[in-house]
DNA sequence: AATCTAGCGTGAAATTCGTAACAATGTTAT
DNA sequence: ATAACATTGTTACGAATTTCACGCTAGATT
């Protein structure tokens, strides 16, 4: 294993790993990177390629076995194991993210969903109860949770972020629409829909 | 303005036309590539490259005017009209779709939501009254959408693209976790948070 | 008016990324 | 057993992308 595999490869990992276990599920016991590829849009060389970063997960002549491959891919991405996850605003967005069946589905626990609005501490969305944000930082710490996921209005993000890393997390997931800074250590993904869609505009005659 | 511009630098007009609003919020009324940069953990001559595909919107020595730079940005992405969009499922995540207010707001509107469950053709989610899905290819062709989003199971995914596709739609936000299989003239765009987390537990030590 | 400074636009250089091609190797058919 | 075939892992190449560096312009300063 090279001591550094390009971000752009540990990116199409989960596609492959959703692929995977979606042919899993067809009944499906052995792949090829020919049919990956097909079924994603993305070049065969490329998947054999990607995936020799991490050693030789296929045999020549015969392909990818479905479950082994599976496996070592989850093994790499580290979600093999369960994760706890914070769950930061608990207004429109939030309650929505806090019912979402796929994250627990797929081995993210939301473990705690925290608000700032005094109305909302002590209320429940689904079995959460929604905590104060003022106890955020020793929740955290103590339960040693290092993901969380940011859904509070795009003025306060920033300053929930800031609070987030004081108390250790390091993998931020933030729906709201803004760019957030943060130290070189942590990680951000930003979900924004409406960039996805403008992305698409572009292209409509 | 060159035929043909990376795709790769469409993608980020939205993420400076986001920062550029938030600026703009802010009171600001000039930037540089250097401020917009700082902010996105984008590089500055990036920036002015993206930027320069498209004509010169800034002055030497003085950076940009914010309020000018957007505007041509939304020309540039057609958002500067307002879109109709088609949602499709109204599930638990097509319900949360339907309500989020963030649509809307920055320009895309839900003209109609369909499903194809019998028992919920007829409610209503907030002002949408759920339409079943055999009459989708009519109310789509005749209002001229051309911009859905898919919320139903991955199982029905695929089938609802080609409904989509044939009654004329040409851009697709897919919130269903699979890969879609579409005709080159035809754009998707996927959603899939877990795909984020997944990204990040990599780097978790 | 002359000088200085900030900062854009851009071509060239450097780097990163994707593709093509093929040797190696396992499987299947005869 | 041998031949024919399928498909990986890998190297070499070419394409795409990013960064560098600098000429040039607009405004600020003296």
């Amino acid at each position: 294993m090279p001591s550094s595999i390009p971000d752009i490869v540990i990116s199409r990992l989960p596609i492959y790993l959703r692929a995977l276990e979606r042919l899993s599920q067809e009944g499906h016991e052995v792949t090829s990177s020919h049919e990956l590829g097909k079924r994603l849009g993305i070049s065969s060389a490329q998947i054999r390629k990607d995936l020799s970063h991490f050693g030789g997960f296929g045999k020549q002549g015969t392909g990818y076995k479905i479950a082994f491959l599976r496996e070592q891919l989850r093994q790499v991405l580290k979600v093999e194991r369960e994760w706890e996850v914070a769950l930061v605003g608990a207004g429109d967005l939030g309650s929505a993210v806090a019912r979402y069946k796929g994250f627990a589905e797929r081995g993210f626990h939301i473990a705690c969903v925290f608000d700032s609005s005094p109305e909302k501490v002590g209320r429940s969305i689904d079995k959460f109860s929604i905590q104060s944000i003022d106890q955020l930082p020793s929740i955290i710490q103590e339960r040693g949770i290092r993901i969380a996921m940011i859904a509070v209005p795009a003025e306060h993000a920033q300053e929930v972020a800031n609070t987030l890393v004081g108390a250790g997390v390091k993998a931020i997931l933030n729906y709201a629409p803004i760019n957030l800074s943060v130290p070189d250590d942590v990680h951000v993904q930003y979900i924004d829909p409406v960039l996805h869609l403008q992305r698409m505009t572009y292209y409509l005659t």
